[in-house]
DNA sequence: GAAAAAATTGGAATCGTTTCCAAAAAAAGT
DNA sequence: ACTTTTTTTGGAAACGATTCCAATTTTTTC
């Protein structure tokens, strides 16, 4: 019963084909024609079907972002971002949270095969048939998924040899590395490989406790990693969640932060307590999550783009260091 | 390029109309038929184009949910849940941040109307013209929308006059109230009301502060109360920010938690600290989410649904109070 | 003022499904 | 064996836009 572009063409007098390129501000209609057209939308109430212009123009102007969790700031805010972005060049996010299973990611990349999306970001965490993502656009983020995969991620190895340098500068003698290892190639590796960096040019001892974790068992990890290196005096925690659950448990054990012990976080917990915030290598959420729309919007329209994009992450001074 | 529904049909040897049966699993199909038909799909590797047929079904199958943040604990947690449950019944979601503009939600009743979405879920707080809501399948969460909108929300009412009862029975003889008034006619108000109601139940006077809030200017807010009531041995907090500044504000002030001031919040934080977290009304989230996605589909496919839902809170206890 | 070039216009064909109707085949009833 | 009923099948029409080409009109050029 809607109006349709028909109703329009006859009410106005003129062509569907006229009709089109007004709706979709083509040049090539005479002004009178224009005014004409545009007063019989106006008088019809006349509004464009999605549908039919999307299997016409055989896209949908929808893009899917995969994230692990929606209930984690980082990806809260990278989603905020995305969709942001993603809306200025006229797209909607669907946004997908794979909640730790697999399945959710090949659902993501069946989508894209059927059409039901354009493309897809994936900052999640498996494993893939290359072969299966090939012709699929999807651009991920920190993780390397393939030679056809572009990839957004922030300066892993050098702001983290300048976190640990910090630390080591104001009297941390005994430094550890706390981290939760991906599953797949990602450049959150460089983390752990910058610290061994740094402590090869002090000389001194390892002190690492970097597996792969299980969502619910960092607790677990921590703890382990305070019995083995009971007499730590400065540790670097990589991720979120991690850095929460190793400074409550700093305190647990008695510790003064930051006089018995600094800690520094990669994407850490900005506010700790009221007057109190983590010292920590802050990620450019915002500039991460326009970039990857950006990239992701090109590799749709078949445009070639860089296959790796570093941005420069800035390092918060906290509470939390000396 | 891609393979269609006649290159499968003229594979097969059928007709397309039988391939069409065959995809959406529809009986009246013989069975060597319907097998030969899944033979050749797979052959092609054939892949059915979703947007033909959301035009000749006149359906996009996805929904559109519109919170103010994402960077929130109880909408991320609900777009949770509403992702999860609408993909149950095949229904993607679209995640709109209002970002306390008006302009979005008006975007997202334009987008129902182009057929760009099947529905929505609003969760932010503007006002609009009943007029235009009409024939818009939309469901609302704690928000009067108007006749047409049925609404998801929990016992405001009951709750409220629980929690603070507690506190009275442990003590509390001063007892305040802080909040952030909606912009538009909510179940969110009842609590206001509530504790209204309990304070002449128990002769009691007044300490409410509950005004339209801007975002960021919590704090503002919560030391002007604060300062009018500076005697407060109890103070229900309404909602997730507030409690949080509210919490930090108190112990700036040098109040002891409990012993000098009971805190009870709607929807407040969970965890404070190491090892407190606040006593609170715990909203069923999963269950409103859950419950949303229902109505909404029953709307979208023109079936009658209930007004009002109601779902039941949770009490629980923690650390701030005696 | 005629010819050439440029701008405007109309509408058939198309995108890839679903849906409907009529025809054919199979099963059931007598 | 011949109806009658039921099941299976093929394919035209439809969904509502865009895109292209040819036809028309307008503008420019000489």
């Amino acid at each position: 019963m809607a109006t349709t572009i028909k109703d329009v063409a006859k009410y106005a007098g003129v062509g569907i084909g006229t009709v089109s390129r007004v709706i979709n501000n083509e040049r090539g209609v005479g002004d009178q024609t224009r005014k004409k057209v545009i007063d019989a939308m106006k008088a019809l109430n006349y509004l464009p079907n999605n549908m039919a212009s999307q299997l016409r123009k055989n896209e949908t102007r929808i893009i899917a972002l995969l994230v692990p969790v929606v209930n984690h700031p980082f990806f809260a805010k990278l989603a905020y971002y995305v969709e942001d972005e993603a809306d200025k060049f006229g797209y909607s996010v669907i946004l997908v949270s794979s909640q730790q299973r697999v399945d959710k990611e090949t659902e993501i990349i069946r989508r894209i095969k059927h059409k039901k999306v354009d493309g897809a970001v994936f900052v999640t965490h498996y494993i893939h048939d290359e072969e299966e993502l090939k012709n699929c656009p999807i651009i991920s983020i920190d993780r390397v998924l393939g030679a056809n995969t572009p990839y957004v991620t922030s300066d892993n190895y050098e702001a983290t040899k300048k976190a640990i340098k910090y630390m080591i500068e104001r009297g941390a003698e005994r430094v550890g590395f706390i981290g939760s290892k991906p599953l797949v190639d990602s450049e959150v590796m460089e983390r752990e490989r910058a610290y061994r960096d740094v402590m090869a040019e002090y000389n001194m001892p390892l002190r690492v406790v970097n597996e792969v974790i299980q969502h619910g068992e960092e607790t677990v990890v921590v703890a382990d990693f305070m019995e083995r290196y009971p007499d730590v005096d400065g540790v670097f925690v990589s991720g979120y969640t991690l850095s929460q659950v190793f400074y409550d448990a700093t305190l647990d054990l008695g510790k003064k932060i930051p006089d018995d012990l600094q800690i520094v976080s990669y994407d850490g917990m900005f506010k700790l307590w009221s007057n109190s915030n983590m010292t920590s290598v802050e990620q450019p959420i915002e500039e991460m999550g326009r970039q990857v729309v950006r990239l992701l919007i090109k590799k749709i329209h078949g445009e070639e783009t860089c296959t790796r994009t570093v941005l420069k992450t800035k390092f918060v001074l906290g509470t939390t260091t000396k």
